[in-house]
DNA sequence: CGGTAATGATACGGGTCCGTAACGATCGGG
DNA sequence: CCCGATCGTTACGGACCCGTATCATTACCG
């Protein structure tokens, strides 16, 4: 059964998540580096840094700043690939975990409030 | 009735509509100036610098240049309130509203997509 | 081996944003 | 009328991010 959900109550619910996203200041993410966290933590492993620059259509560089920035907070983790040097696995951790699913918990609770249109 | 969602599928809206923003890479919108745009478009006016600050609970500094900037994006208009000359009634633009319109269409069609679990 | 291809990281110049602090303009009460 | 309070803006120093171009490392193939 497909999410339905009406225009109005879609940018209610956009709103109201990144009030709290805001507020919270916790996260303090680009639009960017969203979109990267939630691949690695959505998507089948592995990852590298040239397939999300494919995934995203942004450059490599990109990539690798938004890692290290999003590796300072303890989201993710790099890690060389050994049959193939060349590349670079990034890994999940237990914060990134964490904070994924206090997004998730977020949005949902923020759409249950949004129902009483 | 309330908006049903599970955690999974909020977390996949969040990234699939994320992605479409980054691949469009036409907003270029913090989470600052994404959550300023929609309080303007979804809250009954008057719009005040203060009064923005005081609903985002950041300084009015961050107002003024997220101003600044969605102004010179079009999105977004100010005018001195002649009533009183201290305020600056924030105001809406057509381009603005087509790309809070335009949000909208996006995100529900994503989450139409979502549907088939 | 040697040379080419591919991967991720880095250097650079430019732009944007932040928070604190200060500023000019305006209102309003004593 | 003047002085304090309020409003929005600007200045400043620092941090972050971008895209292009370049680099070092590693793999592969003749």
């Amino acid at each position: 059964m497909p999410l339905e959900i009406r225009p109005s109550q879609a940018l209610r619910l956009w709103r109201q998540v990144h009030l709290d996203l805001v507020r919270d200041g916790e996260s303090d993410l680009s639009a960017r580096q969203t979109a990267i966290l939630l691949t690695i933590y959505l998507e089948l492993p592995p990852h590298t840094v040239r397939g999300l620059a494919a995934q995203l259509g942004v450059t490599k560089p990109v990539i690798t700043r938004a890692l290290d920035s999003m590796g300072k907070l303890g989201l993710v983790t790099r890690r060389r690939d050994e049959t193939d040097r060349r590349n670079v696995v990034i890994q999940r951790t237990v914060a990134g975990a964490l904070a994924v699913e206090r997004l998730a918990d977020c949005v949902v609770e923020r759409a249950r409030e949004i129902g009483a249109t």
